[in-house]
DNA sequence: CTTTTGTTTAACAATTTTGTCAAACTCAAA
DNA sequence: TTTGAGTTTGACAAAATTGTTAAACAAAAG
């Protein structure tokens, strides 16, 4: 089966992601997407013969992508500091594009109970744990569970961005002026933490 | 009409909020609120006409309670880390009792676009932002924009329940080690916050 | 005990969303 | 130009979810 490739398969997964990770319409119709792609919404099962395959796909895809982008980051050799200033650079440049696909993977991991349980993963989270440890054991940063660490490090740079909404109404402030908002919250994570 | 008052239409409600704020089931069908709450379906048409405004009510009560409950903080006149101690362990009670109550409002606020720019609620969060700007001119708490101040705050605290599964699964952890992880958080935002 | 009123139930109807299929279509190869 | 494989479409079927109604039921009032 030689596939002609009009890109219209690619098409629908392009626009599913958008709807989800850029829009957060999580749940969004098979009509729906089909019209934001501008096609007929029966290619969605042509190409993919249901919804729930699709929606693996895209998930996956968007999951794997964004890790692959942070794992980057976290085994270049650069000095702790120096890594952690990228991490923060990179996090909130992926998920200023994408707001919603952490709010999204957060909400498939619930409903689907346990996915991925990743041996990979585990082995990069302690490397990186005993890498803190080095870090707090030279005393270069304030002495904690690795672990807290990493939540703190995690939420200052993941939960602006799901909250966005409520803030800019609780704020009253209009997108451009959030997203100055954030920009300025690179240095100002860094700051916290590493007073 | 005098009710009867058999308590179902309280225990549907109860139920509709432990499904979706405690177990996560942000899309629970009229059915399986029903069963979970052991009565005939057709009952949560009885008392609230459709799905979509058991919904509502269900939202917009956990709302309230989870407002008024931090307005009971913010305006208490303790000193102010005395407050933010308050606060901490207030919302972090909270939140682990209802630990996707924040996800739900949050998704719920993305898809009805703008719901509530309570003015009341503004009022409040400027006090509470003037509040921080004067304990930043004593010099007393970092300076730096107090609306990165605040989210700062909320983000150490909220976004690890919102993550549990997540880290959970990465930090190979049950619910009681997590929930001992949470518990220690108290003490380390506070000095996050204030280092 | 009978009536009344509010509650519960099952059967049914309507709606929404998804999946299937055959026919129409398009483009490249024969 | 004709053939053929892949693509697109509309009509239809199936499934899932929600809403309605009439009748059965339970408890308080008369």
């Amino acid at each position: 089966m030689s596939t002609r490739d009009t890109g219209t398969e690619q098409l629908i997964k392009d626009t599913a992601k958008h709807l989800f990770f850029a829009e957060g319409k999580l749940h969004a119709t098979t009509q729906e997407i089909a019209d934001a792609a501008g096609v007929n919404r029966t290619l969605v099962n042509y190409y993919f013969r249901s919804r729930d395959i699709l929606f693996d796909q895209v998930f996956n895809e968007a999951q794997e992508g964004f890790v692959c982008t942070l794992d980057e980051v976290f085994d270049s050799k650069m000095p702790f500091k120096e890594k952690i200033r990228n991490l923060i650079s990179v996090f909130i440049k992926e998920t200023a594009k994408y707001p919603f696909r952490q709010l999204f993977i957060i909400t498939e991991m619930n409903r689907n109970e346990l996915i991925n349980a990743k041996k990979s993963r585990t082995k990069k989270v302690k490397a990186f744990m005993e890498e803190i440890q080095i870090e707090m054991d030279k005393g270069l940063v304030k002495k904690m569970d690795p672990r807290q660490f990493m939540l703190n490090l995690f939420s200052l740079m993941a939960h602006p961005f799901l909250t966005a909404p409520l803030h800019k109404a609780i704020f009253g402030m209009n997108d451009e002026e959030y997203a100055i908002l954030m920009e300025d919250r690179k240095q100002l994570i860094y700051e916290t933490i590493f007073p």
